[in-house]
DNA sequence: TTTCTTACA
DNA sequence: TGTAAGAA
């Protein structure tokens, strides 16, 4: 089984197996802190405060984040850093990280995307949606950005 | 060396 | 929140 890559039951290929690799990583308070600028002692109340989650084994007691959580310190403190308190910071990074999950799955709307101009990174990204009755083309080239459209 | 918890400034 | 202390 090659190009396979089995994690816990489940077997992912492709691009599933790139997110399935990615979901295994597992990042140490020492790193975290040192990428996100937050201190191990905001992250460990954080935690404590239920705002951010980190996978404390029985064995290990040492915390381990994953990817996920990376993302999420990095938006509380985006936040922070443009003024909110920590609750509302909080409040904000969840919203984004919902959008961003929503985001995810409008890729699914995506049946392909061209790049027609490496050097300055042109490109069409057709949109086709399930019923089939609708083509949309973003286009971006040197006259702007732009949509096609055609009914079927 | 790094992380953990607790406690104090 | 930062920092120190003592343990793991």
């Amino acid at each position: 089984m090659k190009g396979k890559k089995m994690i816990g039951n489940t077997e992912f290929q492709g691009k599933q197996k790139v997110i399935g690799l990615l979901n295994e990583l597992q990042i140490g308070i020492g790193d975290i802190s040192k990428v996100t600028g937050v201190s191990t002692r905001q992250l460990r109340y954080w935690e404590k405060k239920g705002y951010i989650q980190s996978l404390k084994t029985k064995t290990s007691q040492t915390r381990k984040y994953r990817l996920a959580e990376v993302y999420r310190v990095l938006m509380i403190k985006m936040y922070l850093d443009e003024g909110y308190n920590l609750a509302k910071a909080v409040e904000k990074a969840n919203t984004t990280h919902k959008q961003l999950a929503l985001l995810r799955k409008f890729e699914k709307l995506i049946a392909s995307v061209e790049v027609t101009d490496q050097e300055n990174e042109y490109g069409r990204i057709n949109l086709q949606s399930t019923d089939k009755k609708q083509k949309v083309t973003g286009v971006l080239d040197e006259s702007g950005s732009y949509f096609e459209v055609e009914d079927k």
